[in-house]
DNA sequence: TGCGATGTTCGACAAACGACGAACGTAGCT
DNA sequence: AGCTACGTTCGTCGTTTGTCGAACATCGCA
């Protein structure tokens, strides 16, 4: 009977007050994760297939997963579909600022970024700096 | 060349307008490193084996060249120490705010955090937020 | 009832990561 | 010179990560 209403498992999200900030930081620092991130800001929610990185479905389901375990984003069934939302509200209240400081500072690290396909800009930079 | 003056290979930093933000991040994700970046937060510069962690010497010196070269400190040579310093200036240059937002945040983490010690704030095996 | 679209789970794999001990090099003692 | 303190580098080990393909499950539609 209740089969019929949830047969997938409902996809497990953290609480607001035990969102885990190395967790953040670590969903954070993957270029793919956080061109989904960048996405999500300019639209209240959004389909996983529909996002333009270029990975397998496979690779892609994993990323949210470790989107939404790290409680960045939420996701919603609909029918077959999953809708992706980042968690602005909560994870404002649990690292006030963090979420918004972090996407001005990837749009400073990216200045000519396209939206996806950049997951290659990660060279091992150079040594020139002094000791301030 | 001037192998009187230089012994040891400079310690290799990259300038500030190459800190790549995932390098960050990922360096931000661990909280050995974390530690080190709070304490360094609360002082100007510190020797290598004065933080408090319990790791292995060469697992801190590990964590220290993570941090280097992900460009979160900076490190001088005075004789047989390297002392470092957390690159604020550069840091707040490069992505404004997110020093000081992150560490904030760190705060939130740990609500009743001391200075040092948790280490094991963060077990591998033991999923924090398991969220059921 | 079958089919296509949408995502997930599983298993595999190479690469990276964090940890350690051992060995090494330099600086400052005694 | 010998010894100690400090920190790095190297090799190794086990775990985690990111990726994929294959298989599976659900829903909507014909």
């Amino acid at each position: 009977m209740a089969r019929s209403t949830r047969r997938r498992p409902a996809p497990a999200h953290p609480a607001t007050e035990e969102i885990d900030l190395y967790d953040v930081l670590h969903a954070l620092s993957d270029p793919t994760r956080m061109t989904i991130v960048r996405v999500l800001r300019t639209e209240p929610e959004r389909a996983c297939g529909t996002f333009p990185v270029d990975v397998a479905p496979s690779t892609l389901s994993h990323h949210f997963k470790v989107l939404r375990e790290s409680g960045v984003i939420s996701q919603r069934e609909e029918a077959n579909r999953r809708f992706s939302a980042l968690r602005t509200v909560d994870l404002e209240r649990r690292f006030p600022g963090l979420l918004d400081t972090v996407l001005a500072a990837l749009a400073r690290n990216e200045p000519g970024g396209g939206p996806a396909g950049e997951e290659s800009g990660h060279e091992p930079g150079s040594d020139k700096a002094r000791h301030g």
